[in-house]
DNA sequence: GTATGTGCAAACTTTTTGCACTTCG
DNA sequence: CGAAGTGCAAAAAGTTTGCACATAC
C-alpha cells in the first residue's frame, strides 16, 4: 500500500488532526514501509527526506496516530514496539527466528470466529475485536 | 495454580536445568502470581522471602525459563514484558483500560481453528501455533 | 492570534552485559 | 573440581518529558 502526500493529508484532516510536515511524513512512512517498522526504522526512513526531525516528535506523533486509529501498534516478544499501517481488520504471521511479521487476511476465518463468539459468550467480558497471532516459520525467502 | 518448592524443583530437573534457590523462587513466583506479572512484580514478590536477589539474575533466569518452555512471554501494547506460567495451550483476554489479562481456554475453539488451518494452507508459511488476542472490556470486578 | 505541534536534551524505565565470586552436581 | 549460575553495578535501548520556539488554522 503506497500513499501519496496528498492522500496522507486527507487521512489526517478526516480525523480532525492538524496537518504538519512531520505528521504527513510519519504517516506516509508507516504506510509505505510494509515491514511493520519500529520507531527507529521510521526515523531512519524519514531522515532521508527530512533530516531535522526529532525522535521525540516521532514518538509523540505515533501516539497521536495510534489514538486516532490511523495506525496500530503491533505486539512482539521483543523490546521495540512496531507499527502497522494496514487499516482493515487482519491477523499476523510471526516468525520468531527472523522477526519477520506479515499480514494475514481471511474473511472466511473472520466470519467463522464472529459466529463462534456470538454463540459462545465469555462471562464477564465484552469482546471488541479478535486478532490471531499465528506463530511459525516462513518457508520462502523474502 | 499453586506449586510447592518441591514441584518446582521437579519441573527444573525434568528440563535438565540446575536447581538453584533463585530459579526455584522465580518459577514458583510466575506460577503463583496469576496476574501475568512483569519482571518487576516478580522481583518484588520474591524479595519478601529472598531479599538479596539481583534484578539482573531475575531477567537471566526468566530467559532460561522461557527458552526451556517452563513459562511464556506475553505480548502487550505497553513497555514492560509480562510472563505466564500456564502451561497448556490457551488464549488471552486483554483489557486495554485496566491492563488486566486473563487466560481463556476453549478446546472446541482450538479444534475449530486446527481443522480450519489444516484445510486452508498459508503459502510460504508453516504454522506452529495459533493464539488469540481477544481485546475488549471486563464487565465484572476482580 | 492562539492553541497546538515541534526540537532538543535530559531523564526515566526496562532490560542487558561483564566480570569476579559462588554454587550445583 | 569444573561448568554453570549469581550479584553487582554500569550501560544500553527504547521511550517519555519539560520547556522554549515555531506553525497550522
Amino acid at each position: 500500500m503506497k500513499l501519496s502526500v496528498d492522500e496522507v493529508r486527507e487521512l489526517l484532516l478526516h480525523k480532525g488532526l492538524k496537518v504538519t510536515p512531520q505528521r504527513s511524513a510519519i504517516l506516509e512512512a508507516v504506510y509505505n514501509l510494509d515491514n511493520h517498522p519500529t520507531a527507529d526504522n521510521i526515523i531512519e526512513y524519514i531522515r532521508t527526506a527530512h533530516p531535522h526531525i526529532a525522535s521525540g516528535t516521532v514518538y509523540k506523533v505515533l501516539d497521536v496516530l495510534v489514538d486516532s486509529k490511523l495506525i496500530r501498534r503491533v505486539k512482539t516478544d521483543k523490546d521495540a514496539m512496531r507499527y502497522d499501517g494496514f487499516l482493515e481488520n487482519h491477523h499476523h504471521l510471526y516468525c520468531a527466528d527472523s522477526e519477520r511479521i506479515e499480514d494475514y487476511e481471511d474473511q472466511e476465518l473472520d466470519q467463522m470466529l464472529e459466529s463462534y463468539f456470538k454463540r459462545k459468550d465469555i462471562p464477564g467480558f465484552q469482546i471488541d475485536e479478535i486478532r490471531l497471532q499465528i506463530n511459525g516459520k516462513f518457508t520462502n525467502k523474502k
